[in-house]
DNA sequence: TGAGTTTCTTGATCTATATCAATACAATTT
DNA sequence: AAATTGTATTGATATAGATCAAGAAACTCA
C-alpha cells in the first residue's frame, strides 16, 4: 500500500525507516470507485491524496457543463485542489475517479502535524512542487506554441499510459480541442510514426 | 534593497531577524540593464533570482523567432528556468530584462548551503511553489477555456501594473494571441467597464 | 439478453483568430 | 536632427478548429 509513496519519497530526499513509518502514521487509505468524487467543486478540499491505484481526474465545469481537465493522476501521483487545501475555501475542482482507484489520503492537519515532526517532509514537498511547475509550465507553452496535432502526438509520447486507459474525448478536454477534432486528427494519423 | 525578500519569508514562516541576516548572506546582488539576458536558452541557469526592481520576462523561441512568454516578473517575485537549475541542463528558456532591474541571486550550491543551515526555508519555498501552482494552474485553465477577449480582461483585473508596464505586443504573448488580435480587442474595448 | 447509456465517427457549415501586407507612429541611437 | 529600430494600427484574406447534427459502435448493468 504505501510502497509507491515511500518510492516517491526516497526518490527526493535522504530518510529513515523509522521516519517513514511515521510519515505513514499520518495517512488514511481510500478506496474509490469508478465514477466517485473525491471533491466536489464548490466543497473544501479537506485532503491530499496519493493514488497508489487507478485513475483520476481533476476538472472545471463551465456554463455549459463542460469539463476542462486541469490533471490525470495515476499511480505514484499526487492530487488535489491545491487552493481550496491551503486555504479552507471552496474548491474551484471536481476530482473523480475513472477507475476503482485507491488512495492514501493526508488531511490539513495532518499534514501541518508531519511537517512539524519531520521536518524533512518539508524538502520532499518542496522538490516535488518544483518538479510540478516543470511540468505545468510546460505544458501552458505546449497549450500556448502546439497544433492540436502536435499536442496529440506529445500526449503520446509523454503519457501513452494515460491515453490507453481514459476515453478519447476526455483526452480531447485535457488537450483544450474538441472531441470530434480528436477523432479526426487519429483518423489522419492512423499509419504515421 | 533585501526589505522585499524579507516580506515575502515572513508572509510565508516565522523566522528571526538573526537567521534572516544568514539568509542574506546566501544572496550576491546584481543590476541589469533593460535588454540584458539574465538566462539565455541553452546556458545553464546558475542562479534563481529575486526581483527587487523591474520586470523581467522568461520565454521560448520558436523555429521562426517568434518568443512565447512564460512568465513576467516583477518587484517581489522569483524567476528561473526551475529545470535548468535543478539539473543542470541546458536551458531551454531565456530570461532577460525589460527594464532596468535589480536582481537578489542564489546559486545552486548556496542554495543547497542555506536549505541546511536554515531548514525553515524549505517551508517557505515549499508554500511558495504550491502558490506558484495555484497561479500557473488556475493561467493553463484560461488558456484552454477563455476567448482572446476574456484572457485580456482577466489580465488587466489580475495584473494591471504589467500591462502598463510590458509593451502590448508582449502581453499578446503571453496570453497566447496575436499583437492584431490584441490591438483590435483593446479597440472595441475602449469605452467598456 | 437487450435496453440504455456512453463514446466515437463522419459530414456540412461557421467563426474566431491567424496571417499577410502596408502604413504610421514612437522611441532610441548616432 | 536624421536614421534606425521597435511598436501599434488597420484592412483583406485564409484557415484551423469549433459547432451542429445524426448515425454507429461499444460498453454496462438490470
Amino acid at each position: 500500500m504505501f510502497e509507491l509513496l515511500f518510492k516517491s519519497i526516497t526518490d527526493k530526499i535522504e530518510i529513515s525507516l523509522i521516519e517513514l513509518d511515521s510519515v505513514q502514521s499520518f495517512f488514511t487509505t481510500k478506496k474509490l470507485r469508478r465514477k466517485q468524487y473525491l471533491l466536489q467543486e464548490g466543497d473544501v478540499c479537506k485532503y491530499i491524496a496519493f493514488v497508489t491505484k487507478g485513475v483520476l481526474k481533476s476538472y472545471t465545469i463551465d456554463e455549459k457543463g463542460a469539463e476542462h481537465i486541469i490533471q490525470f493522476a495515476t499511480e505514484g501521483w499526487w492530487v488535489s485542489d491545491n487552493y481550496s487545501f491551503l486555504t479552507g475555501l471552496a474548491a474551484s475542482y471536481t476530482i473523480d475517479a475513472m477507475e476503482d482507484s485507491e488512495l492514501l489520503l493526508i488531511t490539513h492537519a495532518a499534514m501541518e502535524e508531519m511537517l512539524f515532526a519531520i521536518p524533512k517532509m518539508e524538502k520532499y514537498f518542496r522538490i516535488l512542487f518544483q518538479n510540478n511547475i516543470i511540468a505545468i509550465q510546460n505544458r501552458l507553452v505546449c497549450s500556448l506554441t502546439q497544433t492540436a496535432e502536435e499536442k496529440y502526438k506529445k500526449m503520446n509520447d509523454d503519457y501513452p499510459n494515460i491515453i490507453q486507459r481514459v476515453p478519447q474525448h476526455t483526452i480531447a478536454s485535457f488537450l483544450g480541442i474538441t472531441p470530434e477534432t480528436l477523432s479526426r486528427i487519429r483518423k489522419q494519423r492512423a499509419g504515421k510514426d
